[in-house]
RNA sequence: GGUCCUAUGGUCAAGCGGUUAAGACGUCACCCUCUCACGGUGAAAUCAGGGGUUCGAUUCCCCUUAGGACUACCA
């Protein structure tokens, strides 16, 4: 058959040509082992997956690193997906955690970078191009197969338990067709897709150098695969060999789902291009354990609100909290440097892919929680008033508006137990502040109901109860150093019955009312409403000894009526 | 069904033929203590099973088992 005249025939409007194209797109001028990687994400979900910001974070990180680049590509060959608005999504979660790109597609939809288009739905001219150049080498043909065709072959291989499903050798029909069959199917209007002639059989085994894996071993890819489909575009694969090899890409970084049998069609798409065959790096899941069968599963966006990268900023964990725990997920020995490098940034730590897990590993929430927590308890009160107030102010406007009229008042209460030798450790997220220091407000305090309240036992008798409470209240003075504070309440405790040794209280407990526990117990709960809480004697330094009494009384009133 | 990947406590994992099998999170206990935290001390808890190779296997090989992935005009 005359190729040239079958390529005409197919692409009768393509003029461009691959020796055009790369000299449009040379290769890039980087220094030896210079990483040259990309994101590339298909716009179909208005969130992004947990999993896609550790690869991206995983991917942008070797690449800069290696002082090579990171771009991103829009993979928007499939236009039914396609999701208004995930572009911009995107980009602007990845750049909440400290991932930007060299080059590519930007949140205006503008490109920047020698390679572009950054948009597959318009690099079209590239990819048929190829595809023309493709069929004059007699390596791709036409198929007009339609989709009941397909599933007759699919059902026929299944019933007949052929150990390859697909189209390939004596399937594959339109393998056969002649110039004047074609030209005649073409003339009545036949819809075509273009396919791959793929020169591998039943039985025949490619091997690959994963980066992260190791060497692997595969059946080869036998399937006459498509790569142009009926709407002119590519679908992912074709059009990943035409953009990777055009945007100079060195190694694809990608999840584990492209890994055996696609590789080696990827491959063989490369080779019949004659492109050079790029480094591939198949990253594992993030996986998750589900309850009932107690397997792990991969994480998923529909089952597991861990999987969106929305849940991470909702919840206000703090973005160093989240980089940490991934670089932990990537490299273990990070936790090591961690420890002995608390306060560093991450950029000093160089990520190791040759220590990547094998194999996906289940998420932790508690390991999060334990990062974000010491990461908290490492800022200043201030850095933690002004993230807690960004967030706020995009998840909580009430939380945000009781930060911005109180804001001294609020970086006080932050620092009460913070700048210490042992800085207490409970914030884990800006959500949790809200639960942990609302009562500091008197706008959420004297709304509190009796319900509101820790009550226990020590709550039973209201005579007990207020007796502390004025005591507490005739004793306190506000210049009182820590030490006399606790001195003062050891004393009129005894002296309305209550134990200050601990240890003889122990031994006789029906000779007292409680022990000097119980006494602050009840102060605060009164003044807080928690039983949780940081340093009394900071707490009631902080408010003051006359919202102190409001407080008391307002507690008393409605204990009373309770 | 076929092909590939993976397998150390509940979780993340060190380990590269000889170890009392690190460490972290979580759990529990005790100490510290005005609560809660923090901190400290300690405990329970792991080499999936079976064959080889070897003087010796968690480590190397094979099989079994289990889990995961792929097998689209989706990426």
């Amino acid at each position: 058959m005359d190729y040239k005249k079958l390529a005409n025939l197919l692409f009768p409007n393509v003029t461009e040509t691959v020796d055009a194209l790369e000299k449009k797109y040379p290769k890039r001028n980087l220094e030896e082992g210079a990483i040259v990687t990309r994101f590339a994400p298909s716009p179909t979900g208005i969130d992004v997956h947990f999993g896609h910001l550790f690869n991206c974070f995983i991917a942008s990180t070797v690449a800069h690193q290696s002082n090579g680049v990171y771009y991103l590509r829009i993979e928007d060959t499939d236009q039914k997906r396609k999701v208004e608005g995930a572009v911009e999504t995107i980009i602007k979660t990845l750049n909440t955690f400290n991932i930007n790109f060299d080059e590519g597609r930007t949140i205006d939809g503008n490109d920047f970078g020698n390679y572009g288009p950054y948009k597959q739905s318009e690099r079209k001219n590239i990819y048929q191009a190829v595809a023309k150049m493709l069929v004059e080498n007699g390596l791709a043909y036409p198929c007009f197969c339609k989709e009941e065709d397909l599933n007759k072959i699919r059902s026929y291989q299944k019933e007949h338990k052929l150990t390859h499903i697909g189209y390939y050798g004596e399937f594959a029909k339109c393998r056969n067709l002649t110039y004047e069959e074609i030209e005649e199917n073409i003339k009545n209007g036949k819809k075509w897709v273009l396919r791959f002639k793929c020169s591998a059989k039943p039985g025949d085994r490619m091997s690959y150098d994963d980066y992260i894996k190791g060497v692997i071993e595969q059946d080869a890819n036998i399937n006459d695969v498509i790569i142009i489909k009926e709407d002119g575009l590519p679908p992912y694969n074709f059009a990943h060999v035409c953009d990777d090899h055009f945007m100079r890409t060195n190694m694809v970084m990608r999840g584990e789902e492209y890994s055996g049998v696609s590789t080696t069609e990827h491959i063989q798409l490369f080779n019949a291009c004659g492109f050079e065959v790029p480094r591939y790096a198949h990253n594992p899941y993030i996986l998750k354990l589900d309850p009932e069968t107690g397997n792990a599963v991969k994480l998923s966006k529909s089952k597991h609100r861990e999987a969106s990268v929305s849940f991470y900023l909702r919840d206000g964990y703090p973005v160093d909290a989240v980089v940490d725990y991934m670089y932990l997920l990537a490299n273990s020995d990070f936790e090591k440097w961690r420890e002995e490098n608390p306060t560093s940034p991450v950029s000093e730590y160089t990520l190791k892919i040759s220590n990547l897990s094998k194999s996906g590993s289940v998420f932790d929430i508690d390991k999060l929680n334990n990062i974000s927590k010491n990461r908290m308890a490492l800022k200043t009160a201030t850095q933690v008033y002004e993230e807690t107030y960004a967030w706020a102010n995009e998840h909580n406007k009430e939380w945000a508006e009781l930060l911005n009229k109180h804001k001294d008042f609020a970086i006080k209460m932050f620092n009460i137990d913070r700048e210490t030798a042992k800085p207490r450790k409970d914030i884990t997220t800006y959500l949790k502040t809200i639960e942990l220091y609302n009562y500091f407000f008197n706008e959420y305090f004297y709304n509190f109901n009796i319900e509101n309240f820790a009550l226990d036992e020590s709550f039973n008798n209201y005579e007990n109860v207020e007796n502390v409470l004025k005591e507490y209240l005739n004793s306190y003075n506000e210049n009182l150093s820590h030490e006399d504070w606790f001195a003062k309440i050891k004393e009129f405790s005894s002296k309305i019955g209550y134990a200050t040794d601990n240890k003889e209280y122990k031994k006789n407990p029906e000779k007292y009312l409680g022990n000097v526990a119980n006494v602050c117990g009840i102060i605060r709960v009164a003044i807080t409403s928690q039983n949780k809480t940081p340093d009394l004697y900071e707490i009631c330094k902080l408010l003051g000894k006359e919202e102190l009494e409001n407080r008391i009384n307002y507690f008393l009133e409605i204990l009373k009526n309770k």
